[in-house]
RNA sequence: GCUCUGAUGGUGUAGUCCGGCCAAUCAUAUUACCCUCUCACGGUAAUGACCGGGGUUCAAAUCCCCGUCGGAGCACCA
């Protein structure tokens, strides 16, 4: 490799390197550690495609390490999915990253306890008995809950019996001690445990009634697994703020912080939530979560983008604490950089007219190149016989020329078309267009699902030669996946234009 | 009501900390043209933005003030 050339990839590292901002502060941490923390309630949609995009985009910069931690300690209104901790799993790995480890927070009740323990003991915690909306009530006029002055001893005896579940849900909280007077009402006093009735859906932890609040599991699990930058969203503001009582009673160093704002992605109809996806799956509406109509990472995957596609747009977003609307012609534009180049091409007629051929300047079969920048590839073969199928927009006025793609040029005369025997001159001087086509016989039947819903159509007999999972592009129609060659036809997903 | 937080073209982003090199970067999008037996790829060009108003300054996207608009929290959700 010569020098220059060298230089020149050096130059283009360095660029895709400050595409994000550099972390803070990171020459005081031996090893970068950063966490994604999903909720295990689905497979992921597009938007939590950010977290893991960011993260382990860090991670390989700063040779730091991943950490998954599922904050699974809501069984009843962010109940978990059992089968979503290996589908978040799969969905990294298709983004292109392996966590160094994994967390299940329902694992690690008995190490919350502890900590809660510790904390009841130096007086900074206490165990309330008001009902949610009266504690709201004193809260609101910065008045203290009279439970707040019980001794210790009181406040552990009734944690104790919160963990053996001899409350109902409802009943008893534990609250941390921070400022009853905090000017801002959303860090006062807040709630680290509380009752769940319903047993949660891991049989490791279906024992659990007792269940930490997020703020109080992932600040201690934070500091304890050695995370050193947390990046979430704006919705946890104040979570750090909250934490930070924490963090002071035990005399830890808080992480660094850094917040973003929410992505919505434009080109779906379907609001972008994974309890809204779950509901019309349930409701038949969409066949799975790998459905093409469904804004998942599960659906563009089988649709043939590849994960480094949606990274890269991830990136692109930055960090900013705004919320951001992400367009999907970027992951479209980042993923036809990757798979232009291999994708071999290939016609698909939908909706095919079928036209006689006649003439004695026809050819007796098309040979239209595999990749148009590949020549090496070869060519496919296409035999006409008497009749082609045409595309009905395709189909020009009576008495005039059109070159079908790799066969020649025909007249379409009294409903058939006649072959001219013209040389390609003619498509370069802009007097004749260029269209795509199939032979009338031994077509491959396809149906192409795409976001939009279901297409069917006839593709060219060398169709039939591409592999399950290979991308493909269908010439001015797009790129597709190749999903499945059946007894009745082939499936193929389709990406983008 | 209280408390955070933000505002650069259609979209995203750089620049804002440490004012001048910013008549504002890059990408995407759209539109033309070139290339081409695809409406792909590649190439060229065009389009298009500093929320508003004051102030400080020789000089403001950048600093200060006041508005406007947006997002978030004040859950026994995450």
């Amino acid at each position: 490799m010569d020098q220059a050339l060298v230089d020149e990839l050096d130059a283009d590292d360095e660029a895709d390197d400050h595409t994000l901002p550099d972390l803070p502060n990171v020459e005081d941490y031996e090893t970068v550690r950063l966490r994604a923390a999903p909720n295990p309630n689905g497979p992921w949609h597009l938007g939590h495609a950010r977290m893991p995009s960011v993260i382990g985009t860090y991670t390989d910069r700063y040779d730091g390490e991943f950490v998954i931690r599922f904050d699974d300690t809501d069984p009843e209104t962010k109940r978990p999915d059992i089968s979503a901790y290996d589908a978040i799993l799969e969905d990294i790995e298709y983004l292109g990253f392996e966590p160094d480890e994994v967390y299940r927070a329902s694992d690690r009740i008995e190490t919350y306890y502890d900590h809660a323990r510790e904390l009841i003991e130096m007086g900074e915690a206490y165990t309330c008995d008001l009902p949610a909306e009266e504690f709201s009530e004193l809260k609101r006029e910065g008045t203290p809950s009279p439970n707040r002055d019980k001794d210790p001893e009181t406040v552990l005896e009734e944690f104790e019996a919160m963990v053996d579940g001899d409350y109902e849900s409802g009943e008893m909280v534990l609250r941390v001690k921070t400022d009853i007077e905090h000017k801002n009402p959303a860090l006062r006093d807040w709630v680290a445990f509380r009752m769940i009735d319903t047993p949660h859906p891991r049989e490791e932890a279906a024992d659990y009634r007792c269940w930490p609040m997020l703020d109080f599991q992932s600040g201690v699990d934070d500091h304890l697994v050695g995370i050193t930058h947390i990046i979430r969203g704006i919705d946890l503001q104040d979570s750090a703020k909250r934490q930070q009582f924490l963090y002071d009673y035990f005399g830890w160093e808080y992480p660094e912080v850094l917040h973003w704002g929410h992505v919505q992605i434009d080109a779906y109809d379907i609001k972008i939530s994974t309890s809204t996806i779950k509901e019309l799956i349930d409701a038949g509406e969409l066949d799975g979560w790998d459905d093409p109509r469904a804004p998942t990472l599960q659906s563009v995957r089988r649709r043939g983008i590849h994960g480094e596609a949606i990274v890269d747009s991830m990136i692109g977003l930055g960090m900013s604490t705004t919320d951001v609307d992400l367009a999907m012609s970027s992951i479209y534009a980042n993923n036809r950089d990757i798979v232009d180049d291999e994708a071999n091409r290939y016609f698909l007629v939908r909706d095919g007219q079928e036209i006689p051929v006649v003439g004695d300047a026809k050819p007796e079969a098309g040979h239209p190149p595999l990749h148009p920048n590949h020549e090496d590839r070869g060519d496919r073969e296409i035999p006409v016989d008497d009749a082609v199928l045409v595309e009905p927009d395709d189909i020009p006025a009576d008495g005039e020329r059109i070159w079908l793609k790799g066969y020649g040029c025909v007249r379409y005369e009294n409903d058939a078309f006649v072959a001219t025997g013209d040389d390609i001159s003619v498509v370069r001087d802009g007097d004749v267009g260029v269209i795509h086509w199939a032979p009338a016989d031994d077509t491959v039947s396809v149906t192409m699902r795409t976001p939009d819903g279901d297409v069917t159509g006839a593709a060219e007999p060398a169709f039939a030669d591409t592999a399950v999972d290979e991308i493909v592009q269908f010439e001015r129609i797009g790129f597709v996946r190749v999903d499945e060659h059946g007894e009745e036809g082939s499936v193929v997903y389709y990406a983008h234009p």
